[in-house]
DNA sequence: ATATAACTGAAAAACATTATTAATTAGTTT
DNA sequence: AAACTAATTAATAATGTTTTTCAGTTATAT
């Protein structure tokens, strides 16, 4: 696309198709995909992508801080290129992750700081339950 | 010990000196180690011990609510004998992980339940950023 | 256009986790 | 207390995930 390039540029990284198609992946999505996802939707495009190409992208792309990473209890990561800090929600059955949207909270970044004595550059908050679809399925 | 005994009991494990000592490892620390610490740890103890047994009896003791499950971008699960809701500090440097106590946290199920629709059983709020020792060190 | 440093794709390697299985053991029943 | 049975263990193999390596290609600066 067009504005994903230029974020990269701007980023100072350097663009490629294949970069630009995996930003572009995560930027048209809410679903907070894994690099096997990616990897398949990108792969429309450029069929000749390596997983590998996928992983290193998502890494530069964490480390610059375009997208950011969600971990899972016994999931693999997901990507979001809603880089600020917001809720999250994840289903344990399904595996889904939302955003939880209108919902308050406060972000005490700095209070955690004089807490703990670190220099705290992200909160994760992660719910886990069983969405609206699973919760009546569930077996046990 | 003794106490471990008890517990697993109490949830109808069956009892087994592997599975006491395990347990015993996650309630004699904060560190919150992954599986290869609880592994060299349990050893000492129990030389022949397998780390498939490990990886099989943490499974079983998230399970049955024994002990809780933390995860951590780019770094294997952690484990955790405090099983109530509360908040950690991660270092991204060293891969520290500490309770953040004497911090007022509101802890908001309900809220997040009606806010998502999910039947919500857990929620984990963990901070990254760099801890004492290594926030000086920082390269690059 | 050319140069060059960085990137890609493919494959191998490393690492993490799960499955399989024969022997052993815990808890129960005589 | 001995026997029984189902579950657990240790070892190994299998699987799945992520990283490394490297030869060939490509993006950017000159
Ligand atoms: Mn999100
Ligand atoms: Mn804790
Ligand atoms: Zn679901
Ligand atoms: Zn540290």
């Amino acid at each position: 696309m067009y504005h994903s390039e230029k974020m990269l540029r701007e980023k100072g990284i350097k663009v490629t198709p294949q970069r630009a198609a995996i930003l572009d992946v995560l930027r048209d999505t809410r679903e907070h995909p894994g690099v096997e996802v990616i990897y398949q939707r990108v792969k429309k495009q450029f069929p000749s992508i390596s997983l590998a190409t996928v992983y290193k992208t998502v890494e530069l792309f964490v480390r610059s801080n375009l997208i950011q990473e969600l971990c899972l209890t016994g999931d693999v990561s997901r990507y979001d290129a809603r880089v600020e800090s917001h809720p999250h929600v994840a289903c344990m059955n399904c595996g889904k992750v939302e955003d939880i949207d209108n919902f308050d909270m406060e972000y005490i970044i700095e209070p955690a700081e004089q807490a703990t004595g670190y220099k705290i550059l992200k909160e994760e908050i992660m719910y886990f339950g069983y969405c609206g679809d699973c919760k009546g399925v569930m077996d046990n």
